[in-house]
DNA sequence: TTATTAATGAAAATGATTTTCATTATCATT
DNA sequence: AATGATAATGAAAATCATTTTCATTAATAA
């Protein structure tokens, strides 16, 4: 368990117990790079605890995005799917999305230029409108491998 | 009816019929700027076409997406947003979404360093994971002016 | 004008997410 | 270590956006 101590203390500092579900669902997404959704956390969980509920795990990816450990995602399938959100900066990364097939891939280039046009993104934004940034995304659609040689036969 | 016939073209080439429900959604969308749901197109339409189904708007937006005419969006309120994608390079734009209140901004300064990244990103993507990118979204996730005031005042 | 068939709308179905509420577990304080 | 306050849990029911079904209507090619 990595990040253990971690989590537990910023657990405290947000009103929240320590509890065997959310260390369990915490602990399985640090595990994984995978973009997972509430039904396939819960499968996962429902080996080892088979006495979770759906529900908390829908109330714990609730928690965890606003406490920041975990992203909440939208990739356009009719669910939401959560990934671990690393704090080393070396892992920031965005995700290509296949448009037909629902495929994710993560991809991390280009991060030095794309972090200097946030920030001076973020800078104009607070000026302009007196927004405050505290998160950004971005994504690209398109076709994966397979699916644009599927569309490629299909001529 | 700025852009009829252009729309009525691209819509023959789509294997689509040019009915009056699709034009009336065109037009309704292409006439604002605000990030509507299929209820409210639903609403708004209903005065001038009492007839109109809300099934028609949701097969109608996913037809207009699919044709590349309208963006559809998910900040995050459980419903899906649907937005005019203008054809003009000076409306190309981001969103800034309060995580608070759901505001959305339109934001569109640094196009110009934007675009450049995103095509060096294509660029690499195709050479690396063989991925076509057809379009790329970026946003903003923070507090507007009006609720960054009350979480201040709260203190 | 007509025939073909895509599009429509109403109602029912679906399915992800939330809510309710009685029970259980965490943890600060004895 | 035992206790008490109350946050967290899980099962079942409720919600609510979106989809599907199917009989009817309307768009368009001939």
């Amino acid at each position: 368990m990595p990040g253990l101590h971690k989590w537990r203390h910023q657990f405290r500092g947000h009103v929240s117990r320590w509890t065997v579900p959310r260390e369990a669902i915490l602990d399985l997404l640090s595990r994984t790079s995978k973009h997972l959704s509430a039904k396939e956390i819960y499968a996962l969980l429902y080996r080892m605890y088979p006495g979770i509920g759906l529900t908390t795990v829908y109330r714990t990816m609730d928690l965890l995005a606003r406490t920041g450990l975990i992203n909440k995602l939208d990739i356009g399938d009719g669910q939401s799917r959560y990934e671990f959100k690393s704090s080393k900066k070396e892992e920031h990364h965005h995700h290509l999305i296949c448009t037909n097939c629902e495929k994710i891939i993560d991809y991390s280039d280009f991060v030095e230029e794309e972090l200097e046009l946030v920030k001076k993104t973020e800078k104009n934004l607070a000026k302009k409108f007196n927004f405050i940034v505290k998160d950004h995304n971005i994504e690209f659609y398109g076709l994966c491998e397979k699916c644009k040689k599927i569309s490629e036969e299909r001529r």
